[in-house]
DNA sequence: GATTAGTCTACTTATTTGGTGGATTAATCA
DNA sequence: TGATTAATCCACCAAATAAGTAGACTAATC
């Protein structure tokens, strides 16, 4: 399951496609329009910034603003800044893995299985973009 | 991710493929000899027992045994009962259903993108069994 | 220099995860 | 029948993570 907190990022993201090109977002717009507790989003939305997905101006007339084409962040980019592995296990994750104590991925089913799931996923994930959010 | 204790689960599953039709194994024997907590392990047993998965004697010679045939109990069902969705999203889970608060599913891109993820990866969870554990 | 709006640090609170202790119940065997 | 074996059940605990908040600070604009 997806995390409240990447909820959270996602309805904000697609309120900044809504927006892309039309200047700098106020968060509490966001905050407001999207519903979402405003200091809670100032987290995620900096840490988005930090990602380089966002790009922010102080001020009057400032606010966030998607750094490049919406079709050009994949859904899988997102996922892993806000809540880490998209792998079922850290033996399978290819940004974040970890060795499995007591599994020996040579001869481990589960392993196999997970990185099934892992390929299918990414698939889906990698290739679909912030673009996607708006129906 | 898949929590520890389904991690756990599926170790102690496995054990239980390789003496299918031996008998029942002692909670302690799987214990130790896939290196997972024994009072852990009788919480996580007595789970998959009570969801049909497992049958269990007491006593004597007793232990658990798998209540029917590896190849016929498919790994999402355990990985159900063990840490519930499977899905990347609650308004998208066949078996854990819940409204989303906040998104109308029709006009939701993510919500299509997250139908996607399921599909796919149920398609792979439902049809790998226990017995594809062992290699 | 007043105002606007993001940045940063540091909490707090709630929930979930991972794990333990100990008494109880059921089956077997001597 | 009573001792032994092994699962069952209940109730708890600690650590980690998730979710959310407070308030001072910095940068840009007017």
């Amino acid at each position: 399951m997806l995390s409240k907190k990447a909820q959270y990022a996602f309805r904000a993201l697609s309120h900044l496609v809504d927006k892309f090109d039309q200047g700098p977002v106020l968060i509490s717009e966001i905050a407001k329009k999207k519903r979402i507790p405003l200091k809670f989003l100032e987290n995620i939305l900096l840490e988005l910034r930090k990602a380089g997905f966002l790009e922010s101006k102080k001020g009057k007339g400032g606010g966030y603003y998607l750094a490049k084409n919406p079709s050009k962040i994949p859904v899988a980019a997102i996922i892993r800044v806000v809540d880490g592995p998209i792998a079922m296990l850290p033996c399978v994750s290819l940004y974040f893995y970890q060795r499995c104590k007591n599994c020996d991925e040579k001869r481990c089913g589960l392993h196999d299985i997970m990185e099934g799931v892992r390929d299918a996923t990414l698939h889906i994930l990698e290739n679909k973009t912030l673009k996607d959010l708006s129906v």
